[in-house]
DNA sequence: CTGTTAGCGCATTCAT
DNA sequence: ATGAATGCGCTAACAG
């Protein structure tokens, strides 16, 4: 660290204070059996009062390994990072938590899809002992790919097939979709829109399980109550605000995303229609300040401190060798006044 | 990486190819003149072609730094780490962006003021070239001794007092609180609501602000309206809720943070009151929700992308030897309905 | 139980 | 303009 001036003490100082050899010094400070119980408690004690620190580099340089991990947040473009999304940032919290559990650290990268040099920049840059990465988007094909030939990868997203070569975590999204859907219809409304661009394949599901309680209670799939906006708050709000424009009649949302839920409500509110009297809305992800929105929102909640915990729990088996299946969360339901509850 | 197997290729494998040895491998692969331009274009073209890609652990390793640069954001207890407001988020995002920028890379870290690891770890494990402190909290004294004798620190954050050895980045905290409280007096409240915990540096000058407007116009401050709440969304919530029963009157409320203004607003409006017809209310840092949030949230805006770059120039400034200033950033009243507006 | 030796992959003298 | 030799600080054989 160039920070510091004087010159950081080695395990060759240690070795001399102590009277022994380097090895031995490497030995005790790993705890190992091998040495003398007095000789490592000597030792120990030494390192701690001259509160010496092992060089990371150098050890991460031998063992050809770096205790780190990285966690790769797609950007669409610069500015607009799509961290801005607080429920990404609370799995990072997640992740975060569950990463240095295991003693390793975290390394932050955004990433452009568009851009040439990727995932692989970081597997090979031997900087890294693996890459969660934080949503697939519409990478699928691309990730799959990669993960072919390197193991070293964790995703958060949703399974698409059988031929897929990297394991992912992600909540039951058709079962919430289900779950979000029926509240609605269980509230007594029957023209409920889809907010949400189903190409990702976590909408898709979503997507899935809302027609699927609209059929199970035999309410007709309209068209015109699915808007395909993309996954950004002033999408959703536009999407809305075009909704009511074209005269579609409606009397609920479901957003695949409670930001997304929220820029369709400020729409909703500034054109007189209440919410949830005139139209009742349920979000996704149940982020931390959707119990202060007002309406506080109904919304399917994921659990990002488990979603974190697997993810990195996936990455660390595929590092050694194993092949880690996906992973499905549970959602739960948390009704708020959004949706007439 | 030992996710992949194949060994991986080193720059003796490209001097085998090209006929030449490491050395001018080493040397065009860093663009020097010294080697020929023809062999340079070849070894380069050899390079990309197999997909080679430098141990970054050998260099750093070598050059005796990382290119990594440490964040830290401080987290209370476990699980609700602060990050989950996202102005950390957002500012995280301005930082991430000048790091690559700069070429570097960047590591999160949580950290446990209380827990004894904490800067120092970070420091010494050679493992990043330098620290950022998301928020100086009320750590001041400890981060000025660390940064006595270590200056590859930079920190969000006010400036303190003058024996400072560490340079803070972050807005002009005064002006905001005086800009805030201003707007709320030009829309006809008298009766204006502080609510924060001043005992954080950067709280205490948005403070000072509030009251410079109060005596500016000759309004009396009545201590009965500041509120010593925590920097948290739910204590924000219920010092609110306790304003409201102790049956102090007031018509506005100035909250250090938007994620505090909302959960006040959720409070009063539990209780019937309106906003912003019974209760003006302004927020600080405009988050990228608060213009969806209900009704639209004025705010105090803070530039998180100059702040980024700032805290990243003012870090590297610092790694090299220099000793760079405190900056403050400008501040931007956002008004939107929540104050009448 | 402990010391000696060697080498990880790179950037950099110092030669040519 | 290029090559040979050196060493960064550590760990892991291999000997004792």
């Amino acid at each position: 660290m160039k920070g510091s001036r004087k010159r950081a003490l080695l395990m060759s100082d240690l070795a001399k204070m102590a009277g022994v050899s380097k090895s031995t010094v490497s030995r005790a400070l790993a705890g190992s059996d091998l040495v003398n119980k007095e000789t490592r408690a000597l030792i120990q004690k030494l390192a701690a009062e001259h509160n010496y620190r092992i060089n990371t580099n150098a050890r991460n340089f031998f063992l050809q390994n770096s205790l780190t991990i990285a966690v790769l947040l797609p950007s669409a473009n610069k500015g607009d990072w799509r961290i801005s999304d607080p429920f990404f940032l609370e799995l990072l919290g997640g992740i975060a938590e569950a990463v240095n559990e295991k003693g390793h650290q975290l390394l932050l990268a955004k990433t452009h899809p568009q851009t040439g040099n990727w995932i692989e920049d970081f597997i090979n840059a031997h900087t890294t002992d693996g890459v969660i990465l934080i949503g697939q988007g519409s990478q699928h094909q691309k990730i799959n790919e990669i993960a072919e030939h390197f193991k070293g990868l964790s995703v958060w997203g949703a399974e698409v097939d059988d031929g897929q070569h990297y394991a992912t975590v992600g909540s039951d999204n058709e079962l919430g979709g289900y779950k979000a859907t029926r509240h609605l219809i269980d509230q007594g409304r029957r023209h409920i829109v889809f907010l949400g661009y189903t190409t990702l394949p976590e909408v898709s599901l979503r997507h899935a399980g809302y027609q699927r309680a609209l059929l199970e209670v035999g309410l007709p799939i309209d068209k015109q109550l699915e808007r395909p906006a993309r996954h950004s708050r002033s999408a959703g709000y536009a999407s809305t605000k075009k909704l009511i424009e074209a005269g579609v009649t409606f009397d609920a949302i479901f957003a695949v995303s409670d930001l997304f839920a929220m820029a369709a409500i400020t729409a909703l509110q500034e054109e007189g229609i209440r919410v949830p009297e005139d139209v009742a809305v349920v979000g996704y992800d149940d982020v931390a300040i959707s119990a202060f929105y007002n309406p506080p929102l109904t919304s399917i909640r994921q659990d990002r401190t488990e979603g974190g915990r697997l993810l990195v729990d996936n990455l660390l088996a595929a590092i050694d060798g194993e092949t880690p299946p996906c992973r499905v969360l549970d959602t739960e339901l948390i009704v708020r006044k959004s949706s007439g509850g």
